[in-house]
DNA sequence: ATAAGTGTACTACTCATATAATACAGTTGT
DNA sequence: ACAACTGTATTATATGAGTAGTACACTTAT
């Protein structure tokens, strides 16, 4: 499994939050899936085992891991959680992909039309 | 005319590139247009004219305006330029729109399903 | 001449991010 | 018992982006 991150200008905290969401719309992660231990994690993608906490810390607060103390973390169980997460993802980049087209006037019909061309 | 800048976490001076390149794809501002000084600008939108300054700067070397030393800058003559920066726009936004539907493997049908549900 | 307006350059400060070095408490396997 | 793992917390430091303050050289209108 290779992760790419530290490619962008994005915080790394934020693509490593980014990327288990992924891991978890694609299937890759599923209910109750234990996820690796933030200091391996920090070995695998490189970076310091406080930038992973950080990252986990705020996937716990948004829900998406539970943790018990001295356990490793595990994604939810709560079903419903992991189902938003998906249209979540999709809602807002389609909304900053939708509200700059509008500020240039970009009718819906030449969107689609770009899309059909370049997807 | 309203500015609508300091509203989202992007820099500043970011938003103040992409405020003038929609003034151009809007046709509001047009090939030799005189664009408010550094200072004037600076007051009409409360920031840093430092801050305007590096976008000036910025917009400067992309050849979107020129400037001759104690002349306000001019928005170029080289209608080229400005014809590119629309689809240039276009290309960015939707491409790391693209980007992310496809990192969570959103296809195409779905894409335009959930835009003709959405725009 | 003077004042007000240009663009430009330099330095300094703030802040979020990332890293680093430790430390603590608990679990697990040997 | 011991070693090697867990999560968590604290403090310090480094770095770069963004912003702010100030100054300089020049043009123009009064």
């Amino acid at each position: 499994m290779i992760f790419i991150l530290l490619n962008s200008n994005e915080p790394i905290y934020i693509q490593i939050i980014k990327h288990f969401k992924i891991e978890i719309i694609k299937g890759n992660l599923k209910v109750g899936d234990t996820i690796p231990s933030r200091r391996e994690f920090a070995v695998s993608v490189n970076v310091n085992p406080n930038t992973v906490q950080k990252a986990y810390k705020e996937m716990e607060a948004m829900g998406i891991i539970k943790t018990v103390k001295n356990q490793q973390s595990k994604i939810t169980d709560d079903v419903e959680i992991l189902n938003l997460i998906r249209e979540e993802f999709i809602k807002e980049s389609l909304g900053s992909f939708l509200k700059e087209m509008k500020s240039i006037d970009v009718k819906k019909e030449e969107i689609i039309k770009i899309i059909n061309e370049n997807y």
